[in-house]
DNA sequence: TGCATTATTGAACAAATGTTCAAAAAATGC
DNA sequence: GCATTTTTTGAACATTTGTTCAATAATGCA
C-alpha cells in the first residue's frame, strides 16, 4: 500500500534518464498524427527517445501507451471545452464561442475524434473511453443549449439535444475534413454556416 | 493491344472457378467495415473464397484491391447521390431529399468518408481519388443549392460553397457518429437539424 | 492424344512488428 | 567496498502479414 515515495528507500536504485511526462506527450504527438495501429513502435521510441525496455518499463505495451496518451490529450482538451463553455458570457454566447472555436482545430484533427474512428466500434477500453468523453461533451452542450433556451436567447421550438448531437456531429466532421486537406477556408465556412443555427 | 476477348484464344487455359464481380463485392464489405490497414489478406481470401494465387493474379496486390474495391463503391454511390440530387423535383426539394437520405446511413458508415480518414492525406493513389469524389459531390450540391437560389427557394444571403462544404461535413461527420456506436435515432436528430439550414 | 495456356492450391518466404530478456550501468544504504 | 535496487541497452524472439512460386489441374486447339 506504499507507493515509492512514501519508502525510504524511494531513490533507491538507478534513477530514469529521462522525463516521463515529456515522453508521454511526444508520443502522443505520434499517436495524434498517425493513429495507434499506423504507429509503429520504433516510430515511438524514436519520438520518445528511449528505449523498447524503458518504455515497456514504464508504459506497459503498445496500447497501454496509447491510451494513456488518449487520456492525457483528454484532460487538456476537456479544459479548453469547459473553459469556453463556462466563460463569462451568456450560455448562447458561450456556446457560439465554443463552435467558433472548432474552426482553430489542429491539423493532426481532434484526438477525440480519431480514437472514435479507430476505436469507438469496440466494446470496452479506449473505444469505450472516448465515447464517453464524447457523451460528456454533448451533455454539456446540451445543458448549456438548455439554459439558453431558458433564458430567451433560443427559440423555444428548438431541441437541445438534437442541437448538440449536431454540435458533437460537426465537429467529428471537422476532423476528418482537416485531415483530408480541407483548407482553413473551407473549414470556417463550415462551422460559420453551423453557427447559423444558434441564434 | 489487342483484349483477351479480342483474341480466338479466348477461351484457351482453365477457366476461373469463381465470380471476378462476385469475389470483388465481398473484398468491398471487408474493406467497408475495417478498413485497408485492418484487413488482413487473410480477412480477404476467406470472405472472397478463393486462395491467395488467385486474388493476386486477379487482383494484383492487396493496395490495388482496395482500389478496385473502392471504385465499385464509389460507381453505386455517385449513381444514387446524383438520382436523388437530380430528381424530378425543385432543386431545394431536391437537396433536402439527398440530406434526408443520409439518415439511411449504413452502419458502416460512407466508404468514402473511411477512405479519406485512412488515406485522405495521401498526395496521391486512393486517396486522391476520395478527395476528387467528395469535391465533385460539394460541387454538385453547390450548383444544385445556387440553382435553389436562382429559383428563390433560399434566401439570397446564403452562401451556396459553404453550404455545401457544410454538407459534406455533415456526412463525415455522420460516418463517424454511426461507426461509433450513436444510435438511430441520433443520426436523425442530426440530420434533420442539418435540415433546418434548407428553408 | 499431345501441346499450349491459364487457373488453383498451399506451402514457403521475406519483412515488419510487438515484445522480452540477460547483461551492463548507475544510483543508494550499510 | 559490497550488496541491493532500478534503469538502460540492444540483441533476440515469436508472430503476423503480404507476397511468391513450383507443382498440379483444367480447358481449347492442332
Amino acid at each position: 500500500m506504499f507507493k515509492k515515495c512514501d519508502n525510504k528507500d524511494m531513490n533507491r536504485g538507478r534513477p530514469k534518464q529521462f522525463d516521463e511526462q515529456q515522453a508521454l506527450e511526444a508520443a502522443m504527438q505520434v499517436f495524434w498524427e498517425k493513429g495507434c495501429e499506423a504507429t509503429s513502435c520504433e516510430d515511438l521510441l524514436q519520438a520518445m527517445e528511449i528505449n523498447a525496455g524503458s518504455m515497456y518499463a514504464t508504459f506497459g505495451d503498445k496500447q497501454t501507451l496509447y491510451e494513456r496518451a488518449f487520456s492525457h490529450y483528454c484532460s487538456r482538451a476537456s479544459e479548453q471545452f469547459l473553459e469556453k463553455l463556462n466563460g463569462p458570457g451568456t450560455p448562447l454566447e458561450n456556446i457560439r464561442s465554443f463552435v467558433q472555436r472548432l474552426s482553430d482545430i489542429d491539423q493532426k484533427g481532434c484526438m477525440i475524434a480519431n480514437t472514435l474512428i479507430e476505436f469507438g466500434h469496440e466494446k470496452s477500453g479506449v473505444g469505450k473511453h472516448a465515447r464517453r468523453v464524447v457523451g460528456q461533451v454533448r451533455k454539456a452542450l446540451e445543458e448549456k443549449l438548455a439554459a439558453a433556451q431558458a433564458a430567451g436567447e433560443l427559440a423555444p421550438g428548438t431541441c437541445p439535444s438534437s442541437l448538440a448531437a449536431f454540435i458533437v456531429n460537426t465537429m467529428q466532421g471537422l476532423s476528418v475534413s482537416i485531415r483530408s486537406g480541407a483548407g482553413r477556408d473551407t473549414i470556417r465556412d463550415v462551422v460559420s454556416t453551423a453557427l447559423r443555427l444558434l441564434n
